[in-house]
DNA sequence: TTGAAAGCGCTAACAC
DNA sequence: GTGTTAGCGCTTTCAA
């Protein structure tokens, strides 16, 4: 930066708030240093940038699941277009994910904190607020506004014994919503599976363990909900006669197999979530409401095979 | 740190040594000193330490698609390990590619590049190797050999007409694999596509709109894959009776659906990625090979129809 | 083995 | 509107 001070015969003082779009510099010398800086190909040191000024640009966004592809992209792009660098982080598995709580290498080190599709625990929450900058999380909220339209369909056609499949560390207050729309809760139907077909497959496996098939799946996961369903037709069940399947995550795979799905319009999502974030790191308050999710009834779902 | 250095009674090059395990500081000193820091929760001031010792503890990702999350998530978790920030850049389409390359926001931000599933064209390269870090790109090699292997198998069952569906920004030399092995090239096979279901369905419009179809087709993507898979079926085509597909991305969801398919290891792949960038970074160079890919045949190939 | 001092490249407060 | 000065919190000489 020196260089670019000397060589457009200003200060340093001058050519950092030149950059910056800071006030107190004319037009013409703004310009003119921009243009030097151009020429000369200068890169801000950020670190002498974030040490001298105390904000860091970086935020840290964590995730349970890379699957999640669109939540993440969306809001890498609009922190990456507000300026600010993303650190990822992915708590693939229990074991990682307490690890990073326990650590929580992020002190100091980023202005504000993402969490996608994570679902935190009150503790975690805890140590994320302890970090002294905004935290805004993705997903709990939406899921439950899923799970919500998922039931309600699913209790319209007549369902009343649903399992409900989670994945990733997702608490078991979901059965709630189950229960505020009149449904019974058995504890064999709540089930955890990871992010996978495979996943999605081993449930199935479980189910058919116990005493009778639920006339309907929830899964949280689209990857488990089309392992639930080639696992269910493999053993000679047929969908959506014997069993309803409804996926929380629609994608274009939810689409193209037939699966009904809540449309959660993931990259926007993530978008907005930055939106919320950045509004915070202002000092406001972002009142805008999340891009709303749909349910989209496909081949997967049909009327409870007893009503 | 200063406050750590008094509460233990040493200097702040003391604390600054025995933390990050320098020599030339006692054994006792350095456990007493980890202790009191720890005992105080200190954390460092990262920009602190880049911009005094010049190194920056931070490694770009770039990846031109969230999709490939095993291969991320395998990098992710190795550079986390090995004590670097990941600074995520998603490539997603042409646009943000160019304006990446062209802003370059890496100077002076990073020790190393790691390139996932991008392909980098000789400019972008040069571009990457200006910033004068150490960079590694994983996928290039990786996918011709997958190719390889998918040409052989198909060569082996008598196959000639093979189109080939290349998801995200790859250059054309992938046709030289067929071409290398005896086969025909046809312009009309070779296939762009996005990385999604919806893609592959496209990709067998396009197909359908041609001449004749052809006997097998491979996609580096197996989303792409499942998409040409559910859109012949759609339309009354066999798979592999008229049609016999291979994917380049082998996942569970190949298993799942029973598609033939390259199957890569991709978190090991991530990881073995990150070691040589390690290495590169230590001075020394990774001799180690990556971990090697395999054919798995399912479902989804069979002899080609003239044969 | 340890400490003191200088300085990394910026921004912020204060002058002018 | 611009320059000067003093740090930000570390690491790295150099001395002891």
């Amino acid at each position: 930066m020196s260089d670019v001070a000397r060589a457009a015969g200003v200060s340093a003082a001058t050519v950092s708030r030149a950059l910056r779009g800071e006030p107190g510099v004319s037009d013409a010398t703004r310009r003119y240093v921009t243009e030097v800086a151009k020429r000369m190909r200068y890169a801000i040191a950020r670190d002498a940038s974030s040490l001298a000024g105390g904000r860091r640009y970086a935020v840290a966004v964590l995730t349970a699941d890379v699957g999640r592809g669109d939540l993440l992209a969306g809001a890498e792009g609009a922190l990456r277009q507000a300026g600010y660098d993303v650190l990822l982080y992915v708590l693939r598995d229990a074991e990682a994910r307490k690890r990073f709580f326990d650590e929580l290498p992020l002190a100091r080190r980023v202005d504000g904190v993402l969490a996608l599709a994570v679902n935190l625990t009150d503790a975690e929450d805890a140590a994320l607020t302890g970090l002294d900058v905004p935290v805004v999380a993705v997903w709990d909220d939406d899921l439950r506004e899923a799970l919500r339209l998922a039931v309600g369909h699913l209790t319209g056609s007549g369902h009343r014994d649903v399992a409900l499949v989670l994945a990733g560390d997702i608490d078991e207050s979901y059965d709630e919503v189950l229960v505020a729309q009149g449904l019974p809760v058995r504890p064999e139907w709540t089930l955890w599976s990871s992010s996978t077909v495979a996943g999605g497959e081993q449930v199935v496996d479980a189910l058919l363990d116990g005493e009778r098939l639920p006339s309907a799946v929830i899964s949280t996961s689209g990857e488990v909900a089309l392992g639930v369903f080639l696992r269910l037709r493999r053993d000679g069940r047929d969908v959506p006669g014997d069993v309803s399947i409804v996926s929380l995550e629609g994608t274009d795979l939810a689409r193209a197999v037939g699966m009904t799905a809540v449309e959660g319009a993931w990259r926007e999502r993530g978008e907005h979530a930055v939106e919320v974030l950045l509004a915070r790191l202002r000092g406001e308050q972002d009142e805008t409401e999340p891009p709303s999710v749909q349910l989209v009834v496909r081949g997967s779902t049909g009327p409870a095979r007893d009503s």
